[in-house]
DNA sequence: AATTACATACCCAATTTAGGGTATATCAAA
DNA sequence: TTTGATATACCCTAAATTGGGTATGTAATT
């Protein structure tokens, strides 16, 4: 049988060979590249075909979405599996919106990983048991993404950057007593009660 | 020749199996215990004897710090490798001085890993040419770490956890007023005037 | 046509933070 | 022993933020 060749991206070499280790211990997988970037990645799937595209999402430049955008538009049949840190609900989400074939966190066992290998292979899906009970648990508390209002959402992220808000008035010409009212209206939303703690809530949803 | 005992910690068990692999493809180690948190990994020690512990910086409860200081107490013999994603100076800095053997980061490549198990095997100490060449980067703009006294740090701590001024008093037992200085002699030092500025400086200067 | 959501803008009051001082006790270093 | 750094605490004022309202124009939806 032919064996499946797999590219693997992490922007930490001392993981990634642990990880190539991993999947070569598999008799069907081959590791025929590695790319310590999502550039390099892509320029190295624009002269060779994979079957299966294993990256880490937390990339130094382009980030790991972006990537998966770029690799679906030139490769349409590979499988991609993602492995990531965050098991921050709305991360995952917006990375499973992005239809990539598994899903596996770093804190998962590597049984985790090879399963996923497996399932994709067998052009399933996979989602590691961890990541399952995340998404069920936050199912219900959905769509608190549009808790905020687009113009909200860009004040948060003005005062993330540190605009008092005459500034943040200035910046979108609006008067003063305007950002306030968002400012409230934000806060009352949100649960929160100062900037400090606001930008905790924006960071853990997601909104930053 | 009897086989080195390594005891490995890491709270990632994908990215640990992957070390663990690494480090038995030499064959004078073997990894003989893994733990994913600090405290199972005080708890196996307190057990059994190891020559040298491989840890991740990066870990959940007790931190690589604590750890390390703990593991002092209790196996004064043991050599010590730390296994960190922070490439920031001062955080590299500060586990130097509590007297670690070797510092690899994860974006080394895993022959660092190897070379810096050799190494302290010998007795000597280990920093990867990555590390080396950030440290030196640094030592002219050293000591901005000591910025700020350890009383200050530890309120831009309780800040960036959205304690209030009131609040931050009645945690440490004193008056509102001193803390209400304490945080003007901060935003006067780092040049800041607003906790979300000075938040954006803890995280830039390795203070959180 | 009525309702709803949104962005806009104002009023008021209370609280918190920022920025300017001064002052004291302690401890280490020169 | 004097100096310097640190942690403590107070004074003052000004600015910014928070929390409670109400109100209006516009666009989309029912």
């Amino acid at each position: 049988m032919e064996r499946k060749s797999v590219i693997l991206v992490d922007d930490h070499p001392i993981l990634a060979t642990g990880i190539k280790n991993m999947i070569e211990s598999l008799d069907q997988y081959k590791v025929d590249a590695s790319a310590t970037s999502a550039e390099t990645a892509l320029e190295i799937m624009a002269k060779n075909i994979f079957d299966i595209l294993v990256a880490d999402y937390e990339l130094p430049g382009m980030n790991g979405l972006e990537l998966i955008r770029e690799v679906k538009k030139m490769q349409t049949g590979i499988k991609i599996i993602v492995l990531s840190m965050h098991d921050d609900p709305s991360v995952i989400k917006e990375i499973i919106k992005e239809g990539v074939d598994g899903y596996v966190l770093k804190k998962d066992t590597h049984h985790s990983l090879l399963s996923a290998l497996e399932r994709v292979e067998r052009g399933k899906r996979y989602l590691s048991d961890e990541v399952s009970e995340i998404l069920m648990q936050n199912m219900d508390e959905s769509e608190e993404s549009q808790l905020l209002t687009p113009r909200e959402t860009e004040i948060v992220k003005l005062i993330a950057e540190d605009y008092s808000n005459k500034e943040i008035a200035e910046k979108l010409f609006i008067s003063e007593r305007t950002v306030e009212t968002h400012r409230k209206n934000i806060l009352r939303k949100t649960g929160t009660s100062s900037a400090i703690g606001l930008l905790k809530w924006a960071r853990e949803h997601g909104v930053l």
